[in-house]
RNA sequence: CGGGGUGUAGCGCAGCCUGGUAGCGCAUUUGUCUGGGGGACAAAGGGUCGCAGGUUCAAAUCCUGUCACUCCGACCA
């Protein structure tokens, strides 16, 4: 959006480029529906739970009519589904932008022949689906993209001068995972969102990795969750540079153990400079304790965390930073000339986030008995007009007046124009989780009044119908969080 | 990959043990009524019982094989 397009690589000024680069972008418009009449729509509600779901957010994902399972570990996302996922996408994008790195996408299925450089082919053992194309060639369905993103690199950045660059996609990825479950949570095929980060020396690379750091607790924030960054593994590489985020949630994978503070933390506000030092925000999260099962224990947490400030919980992992150095780039001799004239190998990172799985782990934090709660921000539609009478001339002219009302004020909004009864009605905005429902009372519109039910709080307010469209408006806006 | 479980109408299930030609709830269709929490009444449609063999006069049911899905464990965004 900011950067001309024009700019060949090779002749950019770094002063210049990381201008354009870092620049304070504005957020889009999100995408609004158009006419979404209910009884047109395309949203198979389920009554009952099918019973291979497991958990609840697999179990509201199938009822909610969001997705449908085609084969283990493979999902379609259904009309309702894909809404939220695309949601999500869009925050991530917005601030993998704002943080400087650049979307292009690769293909899904990749020559075998790059993995054999780097080595990975014979490494990364069976969860790695293999195909073979019609002229007996060796393919693979990428699982990760290290490999294509670093020859990526080395055909066109020959100059530090280039440098820093991070590069970004959101494509579907598939591991043949030995035991698919929980929905889209753990599936095989699956949405990533996958940033590479190339630079001359570790210090840059460093700064790279804070620029993740700080996009991604903004981020999950956006989303309504609060994403604790917990040092992981860093295998054979070593350093600090690798941290898994977590959301928590009862019913995730991982035990993870935490100082309590790091949950209500605030995060780096919308005018962050990615051009600046942001390593005061790296080292102002990462001094409160945070780690998984894999990295500490509970004696270890108890030794490090005060009493009253210790919280052991269960994690969803839902995103991944880590540093790797010249893991790739020497095997592919990705090198760029540096002041010196001497040619070094990039210092590389990469950073993952999986839209497919937040989608659930989303619900798995916002739900109750009677179905989903969306936060705004990520709410398939932000309300929805109940028409409780539909077929009485009164009743359905009033709710088309006001559904039109909220699209023009920009409002994703949804009509329940089906002839059905309240309580089916009033149960399929629940499930669904609209965050305001605008219930129109046949009985009384004559006397100009409407309901908005808050989805969250339970709560209902009578008020004149003609204030309905402002206040909505009023309370939705704001929680969109796309200016925090 | 080791150990269990399940495949019967779109969904949830019964029937299987003890073979006799398939049933319930929800959903769907039509009509009437209803209209503030999955409403009522009436009528209707929908299934080669996962697949392939075998036993038998006869198989959803018994036997063999196979495929799919799923749960527990080891592994993962």
């Amino acid at each position: 959006m900011a950067r001309p397009a024009a700019v060949s690589p090779r002749n950019a000024v770094p002063s210049a480029r990381a201008g354009a680069l870092y620049e304070v972008q504005p957020n889009p418009a999100p995408a609004r529906g158009v006419f979404m009449r209910l009884s047109r729509y395309f949203l198979p509600v389920l009554k009952e739970t099918p019973k291979e779901a497991e958990i609840i957010s697999h179990q509201l994902m199938l009822r909610a009519g969001m997705i449908k399972q085609q084969a283990a570990g493979s999902y379609t996302w259904l009309p309702l589904g894909f809404k939220v996922l695309n949601k999500v996408v869009r925050i991530i994008e917005e601030e993998q932008n704002r943080s400087g790195a650049i979307q292009l996408l690769m293909p899904t299925v990749q020559s075998a022949d790059l993995w054999k450089e780097s080595g990975r082919y014979d490494a990364y053992g069976k969860e790695m689906l293999r195909i073979e194309d019609r002229h007996e060639r060796q393919m693979l369905f990428g699982p990760t993209n290290e490999e294509m993103i670093t020859d990526v690199f080395r055909t066109y950045v020959r100059s530090y001068k280039d440098l820093p660059l991070n590069l970004y996609h959101i494509q579907w990825k598939f591991r043949d995972e030995v035991r698919p479950r929980f929905g889209t949570m753990r599936s095989r095929e699956f949405l990533m969102k996958d940033a590479y980060s190339f630079d001359l020396d570790e210090a840059g690379a460093r700064a790279a990795f804070y620029r993740m750091f700080v996009a991604y607790l903004r981020t999950f924030r956006r989303m309504g969750l609060t994403g604790i960054p917990m040092r992981a593994d860093t295998g054979p590489i070593g350093g600090d540079l690798s941290y898994e985020f977590h959301v928590l949630a009862d019913t995730g994978e991982s035990q993870v153990y935490l100082h309590k503070d790091l949950a209500g933390k605030t995060i780096p506000p919308i005018d962050t400079d990615y051009r600046g030092d942001l390593k005061p925000i790296f080292d102002d999260w990462t001094s409160l304790f945070a780690a998984t099962d894999e990295m500490t224990d509970e004696a270890g947490f108890k030794a490090a965390v005060p009493e009253d400030k210790q919280l052991s919980a269960r994690g969803i992992e839902v995103g991944h930073i880590f540093y790797f150095g010249t893991k790739y780039s020497e095997p592919m001799k990705a090198t760029v000339t540096g002041p010196d004239g001497k040619d070094v190998l990039v210092q590389m990172g990469s950073y993952g986030i999986g839209p497919s799985r937040l989608v659930p782990a989303i619900i798995e934090a916002f739900h109750d008995e009677a179905g989903i709660v969306w936060p705004v921000s990520v709410a398939p539609f932000e309300a929805v007009v109940i028409n409780l009478k539909v077929g009485d001339a009164e009743s359905d002219t009033a709710s088309i007046k006001l559904y039109g009302e909220l699209q023009a004020a920009g409002i994703d909004a949804l009509y329940d124009d089906r002839d059905q009864g309240a309580g089916g009605k009033f149960a399929t905005a629940d499930l669904i989780g609209i965050p305001y429902q605008l219930i129109m009372p046949a009985a009384r519109l004559k006397e100009g009044m409407a309901e908005i039910k808050h989805r969250k709080s339970g709560e209902r307010e009578t008020l004149p119908i003609g204030d309905a469209v402002k206040k909505l408006v009023a309370l939705i806006v704001p929680q969109r969080l796309d200016t925090i």
